[in-house]
DNA sequence: CTCTTAACTTTACGTGTGTAAAAAAAGGAC
DNA sequence: GTCCTTTTTTTACACACGTAAAGTTAAGAG
């Protein structure tokens, strides 16, 4: 059962009776080589154990064939759907992805770009920290290779490629909406951890003076250094109702993780949110977070077209690398939202 | 602003003034060159853009200094906790860790294995898929380089260095505790994804029987082929109240994306479990989902102590890397899990 | 000034593979 | 059997750095 081990190219050629550059040409493409001979080939890897060294294919190639990615946090559905269908598309591209979590730490994300840089990655996508990143470490490695921002995009850097959600038509949509079937929201903000919460607020500013109604926000005091969506969700909430307040109002969430706070608050008060209560509590989100279904009323939200947006990031990063597309025409593409209506509003 | 790019090692020797076997040295230990040395080089650092190559400084090294983790699954907060707590600590350590996520998919973990061994990975750290896991890929993965199973170890495997929870005295623990404040649980059980679902069914029957009660067991039925938790949960409850069985029972569910499931049926039969409601329904899980606090009622579970889990199990590859001890000689490390009490059970 | 030692430079080879050019072999048509 | 084409082998260099040995310089003690 155990086979011989063969560590290089070299003792695999002499054991197979094949030269050495034939074997790296059949592994980098067997159409390059006879088909009897590939046969010769595969007997013989059959016989033995042997993978090709991970480090030295890519130290001599002109293409590494792989591509970075960094996610500022791990315990987020959110980022995780995003990176599983960047892992899926890029895996179909035939390109190998190597992923880095900033921890929320501008420094591990900075020391990221860096690892990815010393890698001589084919290209690298980001969605950043935010305020926080390292704002010079993000741009150095975007100045020396393909580079696409994905999710949220700094305002120090405008002029660079960038998929995300677009959340003035997004917010809009949902705020149109509640203020259609019911009362005009209060927004309920989000940490300001990165530039989405501020264009969230914006577009719900917009939206509410656009339709003739008086914006009003919530929950901005907070400190925005954490990514405790939820306490602060419940905690807002939990001080306006002890006091009586909000109880028959429409709240609408800056995102879903802190609309399950908002939900518990309510239920820890007795307040059952809902659309069909006409007059009384209303909260929706906003991202479309997995377990919206499942929260009790079930969240109604604006869903994030996370599988676009991810595809979306790996074929911009294809075309960069490919040469197709001049580096200094950046791409800012924007997917829509669409409601997801469920109980809660 | 942009400092001129060297990319190798001996531009840079040149450029500085200090040889390159300096310099070599210098990058992997500073103590190994004199002070006054060591200032000409980080000035001379500061003036120019210079990375070393990573493939490149692995390629020769006895150690590359990398570690291999593989997850089965993305959009689980169980799993990203744990690559959590495992980065963290792998970080500390100073170690590079690379992850691979199998999707799901055997072929993809299977090909993880793959990638681990053509980097010379110093060790790997393995959440296997479970049943559907091709074992002799790890196996082969195994028996070539410092190996850890976590979270999840397969029946055909048993001689592995593992860490994980200790299913029959987590599992027991809550059906202990329902059982001295309430009614003898009712068992829901998860999709057999992987072997943990079994322990957990074995260690509820085994304390029920040690207790003197009659165990039951709900929803085995279902194929165990998808991670739809949620979903399966909210299924076979459903069904249940429906013909109204089950509303005054209480309910260990496998799981707490099982109980969030089982919690939404619950709620939209107008049910509200809860410990307070005496000969009513009660509804427990397990893992200590972190969203657990904020659903209503807030769910009731055993925490599963990933982050000694991932702290254990980098300390035990680091112990095998050291060659601290024998890798024939396994440890397996089963950690508690302790009760979180709250509304729901 | 000489000696000793630490620090550095020079030189040379190793890591496992990509890649290009020239030479040799294989295969097929006539 | 000869010629031509395709495929493979041979040879050689490249990739960027680790590492060891031998030789050179610098620094300090006496």
């Amino acid at each position: 059962m155990t086979k011989p081990r063969i560590k290089t190219m070299e003792e695999l050629s002499v054991a197979i009776g094949v030269s050495r550059p034939t074997l790296s040409r059949f592994f980098q493409d067997p159409s390059l080589v006879k088909k009897k001979t590939i046969d010769r080939i595969e007997e013989g890897l059959a016989q033995v154990e042997y993978v090709p060294n991970f480090f030295a294919t890519r130290l001599n190639r002109k293409s590494t064939g792989i591509i970075g990615v960094i996610i500022p946090y791990l315990n987020d559905l959110f980022f995780t759907k995003l990176l599983e269908s960047v892992e899926v598309a890029a895996m179909e591209a035939g390109l190998t992805v190597i992923t880095q979590c900033s921890h929320s730490d501008p420094a591990i994300e900075a020391r990221a770009a860096e690892t990815f840089m010393s890698m001589n990655v084919d290209g690298a996508l980001v969605a950043p920290l935010g305020d926080q990143s390292d704002q010079s470490a993000l741009l150095r490695l975007k100045s020396r290779l393909p580079f696409v921002l994905m999710d949220s995009r700094p305002k120090t850097m405008p002029n660079i490629d960038f998929v995300g959600t677009n959340h003035a038509q997004s917010t809009g949509l949902i705020t149109e909406y509640l203020c259609r079937v019911g009362e005009p929201p209060i927004f309920l903000a989000m940490p300001r951890v990165n530039f989405n919460a501020m264009e969230r607020e914006n577009a719900y500013i917009a939206k509410m003076e656009e339709l003739g109604f008086e914006p009003q926000i919530l929950g901005t005091r907070l400190r925005g250094d954490d990514w405790h969506f939820e306490d602060h969700g419940q905690a807002v909430l939990e001080a306006e109702f002890a006091s009586g307040h909000l109880t028959e109002r429409s709240i609408l969430c800056a995102n879903d993780r802190v609309a399950i706070g908002a939900l518990h608050a309510a239920a820890r008060h007795g307040l059952t949110p809902g659309r069909t209560a006409k007059g009384g509590l209303r909260i929706a989100g906003h991202d479309d977070y997995p377990l919206c279904p499942y929260l009790y009323p079930a969240l109604t939200t604006v869903a994030q077209n996370t599988d676009a947006i991810g595809k979306k990031a790996v074929y911009r990063i294809l075309q960069l690398i490919g040469g197709e597309i001049s580096n200094d025409d950046p791409e800012i593409t924007l997917f829509d939202g669409h409601l997801e209506l469920r109980q809660s509003a």
